[in-house]
DNA sequence: GTCGTTACCGACCGGTCAGTCGGTCGGTTA
DNA sequence: TAACCGACCGACTGACCGGTCGGTAACGAC
């Protein structure tokens, strides 16, 4: 069992916390350090006490959370069925996340520019090992088993994410109406395409 | 034939085709006015008597580069040929485009945050002018001519543009190689999938 | 050539923001 | 209860950045 939290952890998780909110409504420029405080109810001084730089903060902020991700997704990966099925359990777990869970996960990719270096690299591996990685494993085993045709794991991985990404946006989102529909739209696109057979004008 | 560029256009036009491979390599809130006025070998003072603002720039030159690619994206809206033809002609003419041009693209996505109110809609306006509703009017004939199944038309050209930019990400341009080997997994996703049509395990 | 207009200069301003630092306070230990 | 320590405070600093403005240089019209 783990031992009560201190008083520092309940604060630095008070201040995490806000950071998402925030983080998620603007980019890694647009939020202060001001505003993270006061949303934390705490002054500048005090964070500083717990985070060494705003940089820091934010990093903590996403490996925090892909590391919830990464648990998460691991499910379906451990799951057993085929491909595609494996692929929808993750996809359904992840659309039935709330908003804000959603949108963090592809944070990385607005903000990654902000940062470089090593906090840039454990940023990125941290997002690929929470949700691409995952999914290229899922796909390379139903190119394994014939269930796909051969191509480029990672690449296809990369691919879904994108799709996915898509049907999250607000038009296709209000469009398509309630998750399994959204969920219905990827994976017959992705497995099945979007064409008939037919290849000529009919009209 | 068109008159004589004018000394105030010329100095303008240089602005744009500097901040254009600034704001490629930096967000909005990182490129600097004065990144900008040393690059383009002028003072501040006069980048500022050619544009009322950072932002009047920004937008400027974004409006600048979509008609250009309006013009050329239409030619394939404007072809002869199957769904697929024409789609395999617009995707080669984005592919074949030199790097800056292609990024240019969806620095929209980047950036648009930065903007609020009636150069927000300018920009989403003409960005969507310039690409997505041009692949949506291409997807559109195809559903109504039976070479497509039918399906939301607008949320497939979002999804086709999605596929699209991860070909041109810097690992599956290494893995791809050629731009035609990029244009042929695009295509393939998009029509036929990845489905063998094989449902179960093979081991 | 002179005159007016437009292009351009560069020092400066007001505001913002990440990060600092000396100090206070409350809980824990001896 | 005295000494200590970690949590927290909040005023401050220095750098930066978008934008301004009074002035100068170049250029075309007559």
């Amino acid at each position: 069992m783990l031992t009560k939290p201190t008083r520092s952890e309940i604060t630095a998780a008070r201040i995490i916390a806000v950071a998402k909110s925030l983080f998620v409504a603007g980019n890694y420029s647009d939020v202060t350090t001001d505003m993270i405080a006061k949303a934390a109810e705490i002054t500048k001084g005090g964070l500083y006490h717990h985070f060494a730089s705003k940089e820091d903060l934010y990093v903590a902020m996403m490996l925090d959370d892909f590391d919830d991700k990464r648990r998460l997704f691991h499910e379906a990966v451990a799951a057993s069925g085929t491909c595609r099925d494996r692929l929808t359990r993750l996809t359904r777990d992840y659309l039935e996340l709330p908003y804000q869970e959603r949108e963090l996960t592809h944070l990385v990719r607005r903000d990654i520019n902000a940062f470089s270096g090593s906090k840039r690299d454990r940023l990125i591996g941290a997002y690929q090992r929470a949700l691409p990685e995952q999914i290229e494993a899922i796909i390379s085993d139903g190119i394994r088993d014939g269930e796909l045709a051969a191509g480029n794991a990672r690449v296809l991985a990369w691919s879904f994410v994108a799709l996915v990404e898509v049907v999250i946006g607000q038009y296709a989102e209000e469009t398509l109406g309630s998750p399994e529909a959204q969920l219905d739209h990827v994976l017959d696109l992705f497995f099945n395409g979007v064409s008939t057979g037919a290849t000529g004008h009919a009209s």
